[in-house]
DNA sequence: CTGTTAGCGCATTCAG
DNA sequence: CTGAATGCGCTAACAG
């Protein structure tokens, strides 16, 4: 690698001022024509790129903006980051994209790194960092969009996905089809849609007037191996369960393995229903009915308020719900 | 947010210059014990935050490595990901990951943010661009290592897996299975790895005396959709078809929907044959066959060897040729 | 063990 | 329309 080419190399060679340049490349304020088509080719010539670096220092302004999620493994969050992406890089803007592994101490060191990088905003998605963590970090940043994540006494904004709604229509559903007894693998604990998921769980049965049972709610990781397991538990310890509702789509799988373990049918001895609509939802047998969530658009919303913020266009000060669909396939027609 | 304190707040507050303070955050240098610790509490005290970019500037080391990949919802990349990440993060380097989205005019862009942003190194998965193109531009960054891509005349370091070895094995496995009429649904046309499990399939064909028919083989997307499309063509102009290698697991996923289309079994009438193991591989029925790739280890042997380079410990010239493994599943018993 | 002097590469004032 | 001076926040290279 050559020695970098500067600024100064520039407006050298053109024989102007160093501010010339500066002021093309930003294309701001006025520059004739002509010194500018100038400068321009000197740029290509000398293949002169402005250092990032340095042009935040000096206008503390970074044109990066952080997203910050559990898994990028996650079909949910890469379609989420999709969104995200597309809008910020149609708006002149990086994404420095950040995965936790689900462990907020990770998460922790993953929103230092990115406060030292002086990112411009912050698009976090499911936060595992419990409220008194999170205020203090976030405070930290210049703006701040939260996914599907709410926090007490917190003004910034937040996009999230209905998620008391798209869990009473599954559970409705469930009902809808004469299940009585039906369990919820509930995901992780400090998962806040978790919690959502499993009011609006209740809020069905209750409807029904349907006893709620703790037992048949069991926390899980949301994926494959610890559903399977913890749906396993459940069957064996309720072997009159009938259906079961999944934090995820992937919760969802590992419940219809563990069906399959215990030789149950899937719909017939045991209904399964997921939340998400992964595209492994309707390639699995059976196919997953779940509640579909528009993740593209849950990105680009959230990217759309952040670069609001940071305009101070204090458009739209309201969160933004976005509503999931019921999407019935095999697993409980 | 309150205005930013610097490292001069903090050195004025314990009465010391910056520079021993900078010594302290960089555990550089010999600080005594006792000023370290006055230093380190008033940083705690004030929320100190050293700023990346103004030691970026200074230093010139953002202690950020970039890593870019087609496509991170594609389990294969994120699996990479996740390798490179924890490796990097484990020796105190941040990682910018990038989508490309498997578009090359979005590689290039990418690339150049990269550049901008003067990351310390650069690993590369799968690029999409031609050889001047990408050789252009690989250049400008000080540290590279390239995977699953080769690239003439190019000094850097690669991190491959054996493509043709891998190709070779799974035809191999179908030939000894009786199948004489084998199609490739070949992947992307630009991609690499795309063009050695053709050889690996023509030289496996060869050994056992088969005629390579170009019509056999077909392009496509790396996604389910498009593959179900190529595969519905292909096995509607060649009904006599009786397994199908494919470029990769979503791939053989689309090909298993085509054959759902066609009526066929799998593996009676067809069987399918994919690559990388991905976790959707053992997931969708009939589970797939398919050569496993050691993802995770991909991403920390590319990191390992990036990092090498970044501490010129130029220790392992030699290319790094990983292995994958046929995995015997239903779609191809 | 600690401080001083520079300057990284650029944008922000202000002046012309 | 253009330029000069100044400093963003930090570290390198020397001193002491």
């Amino acid at each position: 690698m050559a020695k970098r080419i500067t600024i100064a190399d520039v407006a050298r060679e053109v024989g102007v001022s160093m501010m010339t340049v500066s002021r093309v490349i930003n294309n701001k304020g006025e520059v004739s024509e002509e010194t500018a088509q100038r400068i321009l080719e000197a740029i290509d010539e000398l293949g002169y790129r402005p250092s990032g670096i340095a042009r935040g220092l000096a206008s503390k302004r970074t044109l990066t903006i952080g997203l910050v999620v559990p898994d990028v493994g996650n079909t949910f969050f890469s379609d989420v980051a999709r969104g995200v992406e597309q809008t910020a890089y149609a708006n002149g803007y990086n994404v420095f994209l950040c995965n936790t592994d689900e462990d907020p101490q990770r998460e922790s060191a993953v929103l230092n790194s990115l406060e030292e990088k002086r990112i411009d905003g912050l698009v976090l998605c499911s936060s595992r960092l419990d409220d008194t963590r999170l205020s203090e970090l976030l405070s930290r940043f210049p703006a701040v969009v939260l996914v599907n994540r709410s926090l007490p006494g917190y003004d910034g904004k937040l996009v999230q996905i209905d998620d008391v709604a798209g869990a009473k229509s599954a559970v409705h559903h469930l009902l809808g089809s004469g299940h009585e007894s039906i369990g919820f693998l509930a995901g992780p604990e400090v998962s806040e849609s978790g919690k959502k998921r499993l009011s609006g769980y209740r809020s069905a049965l209750g409807k029904k007037g349907i006893a709620f049972n703790p037992e048949l709610v069991l926390n899980c990781f949301p994926n494959v191996e610890s559903a399977q397991e913890r749906a396993s538990i459940l069957l064996n310890s309720h072997p009159d369960l009938t259906a079961l509702f999944c934090y995820n789509d992937l919760v969802a799988v590992g419940a219809l393995k563990a069906a399959t373990e215990f030789n149950k049918n899937v719909p017939n001895d045991l209904a399964v229903v997921g939340f998400d609509d992964i595209p492994l939802a309707e390639l699995v047998t059976p196919s997953l009915t779940t509640c579909r969530v528009p993740r593209h658009d849950l990105g680009v919303r959230a990217i759309e308020s952040l670069l609001d913020q940071m305009n101070d266009c204090d458009s739209d000060c309201s969160d933004i719900i976005l509503q999931p669909e019921l999407i019935v396939r095999r697993s409980a027609p």
